[in-house]
DNA sequence: AAAATCTACTATAACGTTATAGTAGATTTT
DNA sequence: AAAATCTACTATAACGTTATAGTAGATTTT
């Protein structure tokens, strides 16, 4: 095992002084040409790296990201994290992840561990549980500290930071309205409870195009997907309450607020033999693996994650290097685009 | 904006040494009970935390482990990440993540960094490129700075440290015999290049199971997917060689090293028309998304990513903590089950 | 030749901690 | 009453850096 060399180490060595080492290896003037060669070769020879953790301590900075998000395996989130990462490690951040299971209490211990320490700003999306407690003093906390914070996908518009975030709404509209002009008016909403701001936003995005069309809403025709522990549960729910719909209700068109949902649907469409899209069309947001790989294959709105994630990590590294102004908060909105494939 | 207080401002504030101030804090009964109080008290009400960089220069530990892997958008790596987060956060370490991008060059740099400062350990899984190119002195010269590492997965045979991996050839013999049980002897393998050490053992678990059957292998029935940048063009690979053969050969049944080839494989069959399982039967490793959302749903062998992220974040743990000898190495063998579906 | 300037360094403090060694003043022992 | 011991602290060095201030000795200016 072979110990790191210091500029301690270097500078006794070569009897000379530790300023003169790390000036030498800064290629410092002050230093005379023949010291400073003579070191930074000896240096070069041994390898040396100087320790990160002592410089995050001397710049207060320590070139490193704190991402908390409420799921990894999860398509959208990963692609974010994904772009997040290398848009970092470009401008020579790291990347610390944190889950927190959509769970307020462990988002506040996420947090509290990274803002005693390694980080020099965060990047998050909101979990479900803080989403519904409506409680945010970490964040606000943090900001305080003098943390820069970017929110993504799913943002608190009473916390002041930097946001990312999809037109949501426009996209639900848009594709409402794809369905209808296809001369379907019995749309079926999945979408999440109402404290989750996206499938809030998407629920209304729903409600506006049937209006702009002179549908009334049929409530039996939303189902609030209820969130349980464990993904299993959570789908078992969204089937029995379908399969119920389907029986009462013409249903001639679903719009799922994710690939999940929607995927769960063709499974219970499938069971019940019923044919899409002929009977029944499908579009979903989140374009990811479930909607490409299923068959028919799904048309999803894409939220465009790797955008996502690189506005985010830019928003932030720009806050980080003073590039922009510490107290001006900008949200940036991302457009969705709809990618058609067989279900519609 | 509130700045952090630290144990030198509360020396000043309350007229003693910072030396007291640290003792009182960790309780230290040097230091006479009234004082302690009062410094805990005035610790508390100003909310100090202990700077982590201080103490990570000071004690020569971050408490930060590092990942780095292929890729995140990938079920199974992301499975993998998401069991080391949690582990690693239940025994008070952080997570940083770095993506190799399956490229050799990107793997090394990661490791470089991360070996300068912001992590103790590292738990990896090897990029293509690097299992290609045989080079492993980045992660030797790694090992060789006291930083422990762990491999998951793909894992290379002599670097010494320690590893967690799946019988892939037992599982793939296993797989193939279910195959060959169910009266089918024409069965495709669709894996990928041989120098993935993964991809190599199962090919040789499916040989080998051959074998045992007296089936005479048909190098026409072994498609090996060629990597391309880009995941798009490796599928349409996929798709044209494996239309190809459906063409010239019998195939009754599909063994694929991974879900996404399978998926694939699916979506050709489907196109030509040919019936799952009845005319052809598909057993894929990775049980992800895809395979539960797909119709039919495939038959998968799950590699368990759960246990596989646990098992070596633990085996880094005990490592960082002194619980195990620095000097062995152990190598955990985690069985795979056949999750049997639809399509066979 | 004294004063000013330059060259090529070194010493010191600081970032925020903690562990070790040191020390006034009070109390106890002999 | 001198010596030993205790109590309750403080000073210092260290982890590995860098920026600022300081300084011998040589060289240049006047």
């Amino acid at each position: 095992m072979i110990r790191r060399i210091t500029l301690k180490e270097i500078a006794n060595e070569l009897n000379v002084s530790i300023s003169t080492v790390s000036k030498s290896l800064k290629d410092s003037h002050e230093i005379g040409i023949e010291t400073r060669q003579k070191i930074k070769a000896f240096a070069k020879a041994h390898n040396y790296r100087p320790n990160n953790i002592a410089l995050s301590l001397k710049n207060r900075k320590t070139k490193t990201i704190g991402v908390i998000i409420p799921e990894i395996v999860h398509h959208f989130f990963s692609i974010v994290i994904n772009s997040i990462e290398k848009f970092s490690t470009e401008n020579g951040y790291n990347v610390i992840i944190a889950v927190s299971n959509e769970s307020f209490e462990k988002e506040v211990l996420n947090m509290e561990t990274l803002a005693n320490g390694h980080i020099d700003g965060i990047i998050m999306s909101i979990a479900k549980e803080t989403l519904k407690k409506q409680d945010f003093h970490h964040i606000k906390e943090t900001i305080d500290l003098g943390i820069p914070v970017v929110m993504f996908d799913r943002v608190i518009n009473d916390v002041k930071c930097d946001k990312v975030i999809v037109n949501d709404k426009q996209a639900a509209k848009e594709a409402t309205q794809v369905l209808i002009d296809d001369k379907r008016s019995n749309i079926l909403l999945l979408t999440s409870e109402d404290y989750v701001s996206v499938g809030n936003l998407r629920t209304e995005g729903y409600l506006e195009a049937l209006k702009d069309n002179d549908i009334t809403p049929d409530s039996d025709l939303i189902i609030k997907v209820k969130d349980k522990k464990g993904s299993q549960l959570e789908m078992s729910f969204l089937e029995n309450e379908l399969e119920k719909v389907l029986k009462l209700k013409k249903v001639d068109a679903i719009l799922g607020v994710n690939e999940i949902y929607a995927g769960s649907a063709l499974k219970v469409l499938k069971k019940n033999k019923i044919k899409v899209p002929d009977q029944i069309a499908i579009i979903s947001f989140t374009d990811g693996v479930i909607s490409r790989y299923s068959s028919p294959s799904l048309s999803t709105i894409s939220q465009h994650g790797e955008i996502m994630g690189e506005r985010a990590a830019k928003l932030l590294i720009n806050k980080l290097t003073g590039k922009t102004n510490s107290n001006e908060h900008k949200t940036e909105i991302i457009n969705c685009s709809l990618i058609k494939r067989e279900s519609s």
